[in-house]
RNA sequence: UACCCCGUGGUGUAACGGUAGCACAAGAGGUUCUGGUCCUCUUAGUCAAGGUUCGAAUCCUUGCGGGGUAACCA
């Protein structure tokens, strides 16, 4: 007999947080428009690789989508060659599969060059462009300043006819770079700057990595976007505030061309997050002048940093569906993205034993050569992940952190004379400590307690503290990388004039563990698994630098200690 | 100095003129063979001053504070 499910029964599905953004489509929706469609667009320019501010970016296009029952378009924003790159295109694609989204169209803007410039001639016979032969330093000093208005621009009442032809001479290449524009002719006196008759080609002999050669005239980013938006069907135009200012020139286009959609541009607040940078050049810098191994360092906040240092997509998802989307400016803690990962790994990561900075135990009443093997979880959150024998001996490594000489108030682990419990194995007492010539601990004598392995002790007496191990015979060494933030300030990007922003860099950000002491089950990890080293932290098997039997872990982060939490306010 | 946007606990974000809520962080306690997880509880907020209203975080005015904008970048 099974018991019929109930609505009370079965889960409520999980509602995602509503924001702004929704009332302005439920908006549009309700007013009719669009033919009740929601269609969005991810538009990245691949001059660099995708950072966690862009999963903010792609889980909102792509979530709205979703939400709306409506379609996402990846579009490469590709319209300056100097800086584009193949390379880029292909790891932004593999980044957003990465997170878990499938694109309705994959895009290009150069897909639409062609009538990018149907469109351009168009403005110029209505005599709403004009080509101008002003120099780039002429051209800005005619544009004003912030609180000045602007100058008109001497060539800006040439006849549509001779703009139109100069235009095409630009287009067969008869000018050198720099030589003329075309520019719209709105308002020089307007007082937002992106109006004072913006550029909307430029000429630039350039290679293009997919049209080759075949253009030496580029589409400024304003005359490309909203037509492309429209050329896409693209409903909602989302973007980051600094474009904000930008829309009344997005608008104006959509406004005096033959398109026969009008897509709306809705700006949100870009993703800050502490202790990182965030911009495509400061992060192109760290690369260049290698302060980091690549793009994808697992410091880095790169998408392929990221998934390198252990992040699961679920996680990345949950983290941007969590922190909101709104238009104030404000700093994610860097702990909101880590309680994420927490959150998802707990569930699924295999436990393991490893001790870090490894310290000798024998236990002496332990008999030589003997091996236990004793049975223990491998999640404990999770029963059908099951069990596995661990290798229980005369000799075994600790963490050298588990114990103290002095031990301080609260302290429950190892120390003389004291009892702790072996996880999943006896409890052990330490007898004697035992040192080098300069006084550092070398080796501690413990005896176990035979009736201790499965429940509490005999006589009742109380042992709290639990520590991990791994039995010296049977433990390997592999490369345990462990990562910290890559800025030691909070705010990185709040550097003092003339301080470089580099010399924020957390010089402790990677350490390499000396000599791990890994529990014999690790040694067949494989690349792409996530363990929770017992008492440590989150640990990922690189794919990159793991080979079979020969696994290199990346700590994702550590657990929460609150042991820590009570040295350090004891501290200070 | 011009224009635009934004001000809600420490941080981020809800409340759509009608009980200021959620998450993270912080703190206290409980459970636990991970000082993990889980559970309970606590601290803490509408930038300020006026105005409209029976009633304002919400609407208006002013002030203050923060951010954006002057590429032939996106």
């Amino acid at each position: 007999m099974t018991t019929p499910s109930t609505p009370e029964a079965s889960p409520p599905a999980p509602v995602l947080p509503r924001h702004f953004i929704h009332d302005e489509i439920d908006a549009d929706l309700a007013a009719g428009k669009n033919e009740g469609r929601v269609q969005t667009r991810f538009p990245p320019e691949p001059n660099g690789y995708l950072h966690i501010g862009h999963a903010k970016s792609i889980c909102l296009n792509f979530g709205l989508a979703q939400r709306y029952g409506g379609k996402c378009n990846l579009r490469f924003d590709d319209t300056n060659p100097t800086k584009e790159e193949q390379e880029y295109v292909d790891s932004i694609q593999e980044d957003v599969r990465w997170l878990g989204f499938t694109w309705d169209r994959l895009t290009y803007a150069s897909d639409f060059f062609e009538e990018l410039y149907h469109f351009a001639e168009h403005l110029i016979t209505n005599g709403k462009a004009y080509i101008c032969d002003l120099s780039g330093d002429e051209v800005s000093e005619y544009r004003g300043s912030l609180d000045k208005p602007g100058r008109e621009s001497p060539f800006r009442h040439r006849t549509p006819a001779e703009s139109l032809d100069l235009f095409r001479r630009m287009r067969a290449g008869e000018f050198k770079d720099g030589a003329r524009t075309l520019r719209a002719k709105i308002d020089m006196s307007s007082p937002n700057p992106n109006l004072r008759d913006p550029v909307l080609y430029r000429i630039l002999h350039a290679h293009h990595h997919r049209t080759r050669e075949r253009w030496c005239i580029y589409p400024m980013y304003d005359f490309a976007h909203g037509q492309c938006d429209a050329l896409e069907s693209i409903t909602h135009s989302i973007c980051t505030l600094e474009f904000e200012i930008h829309r009344p020139l997005y608008n104006w286009f959509l406004e005096n061309l033959p398109v026969k959609a009008h897509p709306r541009q809705i700006e949100f607040a870009r993703l800050n997050l502490s202790y990182t940078v965030l911009s495509k050049r400061k992060l192109l810098e760290l690369v260049r002048d290698k302060h980091v191994s690549g793009w994808d360092d697992p410091r880095m906040p790169t998408l392929s940093g990221i998934r390198r240092r252990g992040y699961t997509p679920e996680s990345l998802r949950a983290f941007c569906d969590g922190i909101g989307v709104a238009r104030n400016n404000g700093t994610i803690d860097r702990a909101v993205l880590e309680n994420s990962i927490r959150e998802d790994l707990n569930k699924r990561a295999l436990r393991a034993m490893a001790v870090l900075d490894p310290l000798k135990i024998t236990i002496e009443n332990f008999p030589e050569g003997q091996i236990e093997w004793i049975e223990a979880v491998n999640n404990p959150e999770d029963p059908a992940a099951g069990t596995r024998k661990i290798p229980f001996t005369r000799t075994l490594w600790i963490e050298r952190e588990d114990f103290k000489e002095d031990p301080p108030k609260k302290y429950f682990r190892l120390s003389p004379g004291k009892e702790v419990r072996l996880r999943y194995a006896w409890c052990i007492t330490c007898k004697e400590v035992k040192k080098d010539a300069s006084g550092n601990v070398t080796e501690l004598v413990c005896t176990y307690d035979p009736a201790t392995l499965h429940g509490a002790t005999t006589d009742g007496r109380k042992v709290k503290g639990i520590i991990h191990w791994v039995s010296a015979e049977h433990a390997f060494e592999a490369p345990v990388r462990l990562y910290d933030h890559l800025f030691s300030s909070e705010h990185p990007d709040d550097v003092p004039e003339g301080v470089d922003w580099k010399s924020g860099l957390n010089p402790g950000s990677l350490v390499v563990a000396p000599h791990p002491k890994l529990e014999p089950s690790l040694q067949h990890a494989e690349g792409g698994q996530h363990f929770q080293f017992e008492r440590v932290g989150y640990f990922f098997v690189d794919p990159k630098d793991s080979r079979t039997g020969a696994p290199v872990f990346h700590r994702t982060t550590t657990l929460r200690d609150a042991w820590a939490r009570i040295e350090k306010r004891a501290e200070g």
